[in-house]
DNA sequence: GCACAATGCGAATATGCCTCACTTTGGGCT
DNA sequence: AGCCCAAAGTGAGGCATATTCGCATTGTGC
């Protein structure tokens, strides 16, 4: 990854050029998602979170504007994360199906759940913000773009706005589902996860002459 | 309605019992209401609150434990207009279908986002507590069981677990594309709208034994 | 019209976000 | 090695907002 990615610029005051400061903001952001999962959203302070990263309030804000711009920038990262996963994983493995490809897509998102702290509370912006990536669509709309994108690239689905639109619709209730499973049970309830795969292989089904037919 | 609903009670810290102080209360929410919409939930203070309504900062605390149970029994009261709504149409109106009965359920909850003041940004509980009915169980889910009352007395559906369990699910996905389509346009985009009523009914209608069927 | 509970009030306090003036450290340069 | 400045680090204090509490006012049953 050469590339600058999008969780390294967002919302920081000011980027972290020495390799201590980068070092401790990601100190920060790690101490942001314990917190989170200790203590709730709503209860976590400034203080908390310096004390918990091991470093002094003032340092916080030489690189956060403010609060709320932590967990954005831990969002992000997140976001990021799942973006890699997704990437390295349609580029590691090759799908009989496209509905194979969406439950890869999917059990990556479940797998964060369990492995990524702070992430079942944060999920991708519910709390902050839901256009972290662009002030017009919902971060969830970018995931749907990016999905395509894989879709169209790995399994020569036809790009266009019905792809967008049907993906975009897969992921919202896909995304809506999940929480929900994670919310029944810690590790998510089984027959929650099972249902929301089944119903959004079943809805994209009804969509496949979208996906393999120019629109 | 004799009986006491439900927010009445919900988050308040002592009852209103005199006429006067019944209507302050009212008017306190009123004021919530509005106020998330101008301002939202984040920029929501007390003391603008106070003031909107007309009352002491004092007299909001007569009432309420603290900032947050005003908005928690703002989402009660809607909650409870929600049911209220539900409850009447059904009575009303007979359904030749179970899907008329559940496209109706939609529309009244599409209806609010448009005419309720705070609904769009509150909802069911997203920001505040999803666990405001039940300690155990989200709203939604709680919101889920009264429909599949609903359909067992007005449809002769089944009641059961597995009916419960579809109309969780249901719920869910329809109330995550429903906050889509009110994000996307203050209107309502129609058709992201349009499509979640499909979707819905699709899922349900793979359901219908178990809708019909004893399990 | 008395007595007490309910209600109303807002200055004072508590808490938590964020700034700022100052100190320390890193690393490029000679 | 030593100099210099930008980057980074610090935490007491200012400020905004949530909440309390002691006292004033009003409603209601008798």
């Amino acid at each position: 990854m050469t590339t600058q990615s999008v969780s390294s610029v967002g919302p920081l005051r000011r980027v972290p050029v020495q390799g201590r400061s980068v070092a401790r903001v990601q100190r920060m952001l790690d101490a942001c998602a314990e917190l989170v999962d200790e203590v709730g959203y709503e209860a976590l302070t400034t203080t908390l979170l310096a004390e918990r990263a091991g470093v002094a309030i003032g340092s916080v804000y030489q690189f956060f504007p403010d609060k709320r711009a932590i967990v954005q920038a831990l969002t992000l990262r997140n976001l990021d994360a799942y973006l890699q996963r997704l990437g390295s994983r349609f580029a590691e493995q090759s799908f009989g199906h496209w509905w194979e490809a969406v439950d890869s897509s999917i059990d990556e998102y479940i797998a964060m759940h369990r492995e990524i702290p702070g992430f079942r509370t944060l999920h991708f912006g519910d709390v902050v913000d839901v256009h972290l990536l662009d002030a017009e669509r919902d971060n969830n709309t970018i995931i749907a773009e990016r999905l395509a994108g894989l879709l169209v690239d790995h399994l020569g689905a036809a790009a266009g706005p019905r792809l967008d639109f049907a993906l975009g619709i897969a992921v919202e209730a896909a995304d809506a589902l999940i929480k929900l499973a994670f919310r029944r049970d810690p590790e998510g309830d089984p027959a929650v996860l099972a249902e929301a795969k089944a119903l959004i292989r079943e809805y994209l089904h009804r969509h496949v002459n979208t996906i393999t037919e120019r629109s």
